[in-house]
DNA sequence: GTCTATATCAAGATAGAC
DNA sequence: GTCTATCTTGATATAGAC
């Protein structure tokens, strides 16, 4: 019996650089099978199609975000600006790409109106993330403030790659960040 | 000799709402030709590639903010508030629509890294809304913050229309728009 | 579990009749 | 200027040998 290759985990992991950089669209079964030097066929053998491996990307992505980076925020033993500090950092190294931008938003723009579920776990992503910012916020804002700044994070955040992807360059990024901590007392 | 049952314009304007809805590589030529009541074939007469009607798309909203919608914010008969309002206003009409969200940020996202050609155009785009902003923030703000807020609002805008479409409502943008022309003095 | 080979279909694009 | 027919390529997906 043949030597295993790869494991689902290791697909997972480089369909997600695939599919940051060409999109979703634009990658092929053969992209994906080249990224992870197995045949065409092969890779049938791990996910029965595009929109799965699509979802277990998003899935693990979801989860990776929920139990590694998110929890951050209740490590009291650091400031309300530190541990935002350490979030923004976190999320930037899990989604984003320096030449490709974030993976939620390419994706999301470009199948949110055709793949429901793709929609949904993307949602969730966004939700605990905006629930993570809002329980930084509060330290120093009411409830209706606090959520309204994490929704402003997450939206400026979003923007702000695009505006690094068309730009070429980092700024609007690294701005968007220290808007973010200003809000919070140092 | 047959009948012309389209104009140049006419295709342009239809593909404008098909490469909205669909993205760029999800969209086919028979969608685009479909659009616009001719067959495939015939749809050549007027472009001769996919990349060549994209581009035609995107240099008549180009032209079309430059030359009908970034001037309002030189009207002195109007506030600068009023201004703004106007120019978002516009903005939004042209570019957006309720389902779909903005054709730049769709196409942005999924084409940038592949074609610098519409990247270029993107760019002088986004390039010229900053410089109207920038115009009215100038208003009471230096020069250096008018920038900065003219670059916020564009990011804002373009996540705001992000997050309207995951959650499926139009809040995001609304508030997006409310701290815009909270800016100005009123 | 991996491979090669192949079926099937749709895409971008062209040719030539009318 | 529009049509039908067609070429060519590349996509998703499957079958079956090893």
């Amino acid at each position: 019996m043949p030597l295993q290759k790869v494991t689902k985990k290791e697909i997972i992991g480089k369909a997600t650089d695939v599919f940051r950089s060409k999109g979703y669209h634009n990658t092929s079964m053969s992209d994906l099978a080249e990224a992870v030097g197995l045949q065409k066929g092969s890779f049938y053998h791990y996910f029965e199609s595009k929109e799965a491996i699509m979802k277990a990307v998003l899935t693990e992505l979801k989860n990776y975000l929920n139990e590694r980076v998110n929890p951050v925020v209740f490590d009291e033993s650091l400031s309300p600006r530190e541990r935002l500090s350490r979030l923004l950092k976190s999320f930037g190294k899990t989604l984003l790409s320096k030449e490709s931008g974030c993976i939620i938003g390419n994706i999301t723009l470009e199948t949110v109106a055709i793949y429901p579920d793709f929609r949904t776990i993307i949602k969730e992503i966004f939700e605990s993330w905006i629930i993570a910012l809002t329980h930084l916020y509060l330290s120093n804002h009411s409830e209706e403030d606090a959520l309204k700044l994490a929704q402003q994070t997450v939206i400026e955040f979003e923007g702000a790659v695009m505006m690094s992807r068309i730009y070429q360059e980092n700024s609007f990024i690294q701005e968007c960040y220290q808007r973010a901590l200003a809000n919070l007392p140092s």
